[in-house]
DNA sequence: GTTAAAGTCTAGTAATTTAGTCGGGTATTG
DNA sequence: CAATACCCGACTAAATTACTAGACTTTAAC
């Protein structure tokens, strides 16, 4: 029950790029760095969140990637679903290669991963990056005004 | 983000034992055979399970499962750990082998993961085996009423 | 126009996890 | 004592994951 790497890296990334983009195009390697994400890998997942629209690219010297769109509008869900598919507890809750049951309406143990799948999504349709990037701004602030360096750049290994 | 055929199995194998046990203990071939699931691979999920107390065996002739409860005690939430260990999107908010996060109280990302950890916690540690049973019943009543064949046999493949 | 910094694209592959199977036990009952 | 059923550990095939490698394209600055 474990997110994959695609989507727990993916949303580290959009977190970073949605810190780091007011100074322009943003290169993966400065990504790569900072997330401790092999750059390679992450040019992967910024490829098919190319597609989707949740990023923009700049090709070129000085090029690099933006958010597709302002970061009060890109909901984690998107991101989540762009890289690793529906979030679902099983398949047949998923609506992807949705292998339809044979009595779906009658069977219990699916209205239990309904319920599960729904509840999660509630919670990642309802957090955009701008609501992380704010969280992140007030717990930097708290920690200065304790004479706690920042650490801001150190993420979960999550 | 798929829970594996362990949970998955596990709560439909306990779910059919919670409907079946009235008559005594229920043989896993039976549970097998109706949730066409290998007895063996059942074997060893029950192994599991009754290490945890979730159900109790009858060794020899006539014998088989019983829930280790009553099915009202018995929270799905219990099942599913016990077979796929602490649900949660991430290791680091896992409790398991957890790998503290170098600043893990700055860590953004990790708010978010530990939000999606609660809210399936949440729903799956309100669910018993008796709310399954019930609810159940009901269908198999209202579609009696209108005068459909029982299907409850049959079970998502989910 | 050359060069260096960037993104783009496609394959391939090593490691890990999953989802079982297999074969042999041991306990209990009719 | 034979049938039934739980108990246990080792093994394995398939799938998925998490990358890596390398060739190519675009653009800015000199």
């Amino acid at each position: 029950m474990k997110l994959s790497t695609r989507g727990r890296y993916g949303l580290r990334a959009m977190f970073d790029l949605a810190m780091n983009q007011s100074q322009g195009p943003v290169p993966l390697n400065e990504i790569a760095g900072r997330q401790n994400i092999s750059e390679s890998y992450l040019e992967q997942l910024f490829a098919i969140m190319r597609k989707a629209g949740l990023v923009k690219s700049v090709r070129g010297a000085y090029g690099g990637y933006l958010l597709g769109a302002p970061s009060d509008k890109i909901y984690i869900g998107q991101i989540l679903r762009t890289l690793e598919g529906n979030i679902a507890p099983a398949d047949c809750v998923s609506n992807e290669d949705a292998p339809e049951c044979l009595d779906a309406d009658a069977c219990v143990t699916r209205m239990i991963w309904e319920k599960i799948r729904d509840s999660i999504n509630q919670v990642v349709d309802s957090i955009t990056l701008e609501d992380m990037v704010r969280q992140q701004k007030k717990i930097d602030h708290e920690n200065y005004k304790k004479g706690i360096e920042n650490n801001s750049a150190i993420q979960c290994n999550g």
